[in-house]
DNA sequence: ATGTATGCAAACCATTTGCAATGAC
DNA sequence: GTCATTGCAAATGGTTTGCATACAT
């Protein structure tokens, strides 16, 4: 990420800390700009690794927090559910309501469509405060899409 | 769901297990009617703990594992990355790319929207063979709204 | 009869918590 | 000086694994 964007990340991250009376500790802005370097999708674990690499030694428990603290000013998404559990739906009520993602490898891609986003964003909801979304898409990437259709073609004798 | 939807599903989970020569088992099968009467979204513990109640005991192991195949089968849809742990992502990225949620609360509402949900499924991806999407919706819940008001004009005077 | 699926309990691992030491204010 | 924040290690809790038993095919 160019310098110019980080520093207003920085800003506002430095701003929000303030304002909340929150202390602007070294470690909270060295894990800002250590995400920032990552650009794409991290976990804990990731991110945990990338600044032990930088010779920045952070406990996980300070990672955990600042990410906390990141998501709540809403630098930075929590790509979940809130809850730590895993969520399910039948499939039949979760298609009454992007990332790419393949059901088989479980490769993230993303993809862009300014259109969409643009009547996602636009949209009116009643009671409710939109602040920000997230669109997956599952399916097969072009890889994994290929296999199976080997598969299918060897699989119609059974 | 009504009895008819139902047996629609079941045989498709049991045409599915025939097809990939996985057993039909009771336990399967209990777990799916199950999954139709709790509707909405769930975790296992909640499954499980349902099942308990209606006097039918299955192993949380094989709990995990029908899922699984139920997830396979493309009956039942896991509202997650297909990685154990979190996933973030810094929104300055995250947004160039619908349940609701609230950031405050963790309370989880559907949307439902038609013209929306059908450019997304109409959209054309390339390299990608789309199967379901799922958009999430992050902001305030028109209680967390209402409470963060109320905050924001006492703090006017920070 | 064969080998998959189940139940149980132990193992695993991401995340959280408790507490003493540190350092931002 | 005060108290939030950190680091460390232990605890927690959802999920997975190993293995003996049960049962669908």
């Amino acid at each position: 990420m160019e310098t110019k964007k980080y520093i207003e990340l920085q800003e506002c991250f430095s701003s929000y800390l303030s304002k909340k009376g929150l202390r602007r500790t070294e470690e909270r802005f060295a894990i800002l700009e250590c995400i920032c370097d990552l650009k794409g999708h991290f976990d804990v674990y990731v991110l945990h690794r990338k600044m032990e690499e930088a010779n920045y030694h952070v406990s996980r428990a300070t990672v955990y927090n600042t990410i906390e603290v990141l998501v709540e000013c809403g630098l930075v998404v929590r790509h979940q559910f809130p809850v730590s559990s895993q969520q399910y739906e039948l499939r039949a009520y979760a298609e009454t309501h992007s990332h790419l993602i393949c059901m088989q490898c479980g490769a993230v891609r993303e993809l862009k469509n300014e259109a969409l986003q643009k009547s996602i964003v636009s949209m009116q909801i009643p009671r409710f405060t939109s602040v920000y979304h997230a669109l997956y898409i599952y399916g097969l990437c072009q890889k994994c899409s290929r296999l199976q259709a080997g598969k299918k073609s060897k699989n119609i004798n059974e």
